[in-house]
DNA sequence: ACCGTTTTCCTAATATAATTAGTAAAAACT
DNA sequence: AGTTTTTACTAATTATATTAGGAAAACGGT
């Protein structure tokens, strides 16, 4: 029978375990791939038998799942604070695309799970779809407002699809070609601008203000 | 010892072999994954035990590798094809981007195989980069001719990086989110045409002309 | 300090996968 | 018909995910 109440302390030496795996599934993940992650391996960078890891999650996929919440949580984060300094719709679009790269840059593992779909057999659970579809809600309602600011003949949704896509494509080829190289930098990295240029440009196609 | 001349009708036999092992293996990435492709099950659709597939290729990567360079060569020319109707630089944009998506829609394991990295382990062979290379290095060539059509500031380098990325984007989008709709429907690839707009704007920058 | 309970980790076992070695049957060739 | 080549097989090796069941350690109250 599976107790619900632990002492604090054995709870908190719980979860350090369970974060120390996801630290070490992490890293696998970043050296190997995404979809090489390995209960063997893990089980030995843990100094465990991989049977032991099942004391803390149900299965592997548990901890893709686990990952892919961590995940969107933590670009959600990413973005908000950076968004903060933000100092106009301009100034907005170029934070965005820039966040998506530089997360990706910084988290690639976890960029290609919660953003491609690497993984056979992976289907994050209904309460991870929930939370990034919930995440990705506040992005809708963002491109409401702008849309009020600019009076462009595209819809909300639109400016949503065009922006993801084009951070989604030029961190792809980035990732693909010049991982190494920081953002804003490389065969990709330099097109941020003219990226920012075009979207700027059909933003403001039939209602020119501000 | 491997002989090297077969009798045309065992050699025959042997490609139609050969065929079919890879139309299998598609028919599986297609449906689990492309990295779900597994020899046991490869066989079990070939009516054959797993050892059996190793007398027609080397091993999983090889079957992989073999694919690769299908893909490359099959959408090379899908997309060649394509441009022989081209009216003009607007047009032959337009093809490009429509091709890639139509291609990724059409034979997504092959997509993602070829412009993805979604199997762990699976470096393409030095034959099949250069392969890969070549046909990329036609796209550099043909926007060089457009820039001189154009006279636009963006170097040909940059005009192929960027209508890349940007197909790039919509095709995984809509891949993600909407597989089942023809290309040039749904959220995203309903955003083709803005995607156009925003490159003639972008192309057209600095030197107006024809 | 002791004792029942909980937690943690283990070994053993099952099932599946990729790959190699060695071999038997079938097909092709002379 | 006899020899070679081709094809597919079984058996074995190694690695993987996961489950079952048990031992030892840690914990919590007395």
């Amino acid at each position: 029978m599976k107790t619900v109440s632990s002492s604090p302390r054995v709870q908190r030496n719980r979860e350090a375990t369970v974060q120390s795996i996801l630290d070490a599934a992490r890293a696998i993940m970043r050296e190997e791939g995404v979809a090489a992650l390995s209960m063997q391996e893990l089980a030995r960078r843990m100094d465990m038998r991989a049977p032991s890891l099942y004391n803390y999650f149900s299965g592997k996929m548990d901890i893709y799942d686990t990952l892919f919440r961590l995940g969107f949580g933590l670009y959600d984060e990413y973005l908000t604070e950076k968004l903060i300094a933000s100092t106009g719709w301009r100034d907005e679009l170029r934070i965005i695309i820039e966040s998506y790269i530089s997360f990706a840059l910084e988290n690639p593992e976890l960029y290609q799970l919660c953003f491609e779909r690497p993984v056979p057999g992976f289907v994050p659970s209904q309460e991870s779809l929930e939370l990034s579809f919930g995440i990705l809600n506040r992005f809708y309602q963002r491109a409401e407002q702008m849309k009020n600011e600019l009076h462009t003949e595209l819809s909300s949704e639109q400016i949503v699809n065009i922006v993801i896509a084009m951070s989604h494509g030029l961190t792809a080829m980035h990732i693909a070609n010049e991982p190494h190289l920081p953002v804003g930098q490389g065969r990709f990295g330099s097109l941020i601008p003219a990226a920012l240029s075009m979207l700027e440009k059909i933003l403001l196609e039939k209602g020119e203000n501000k």
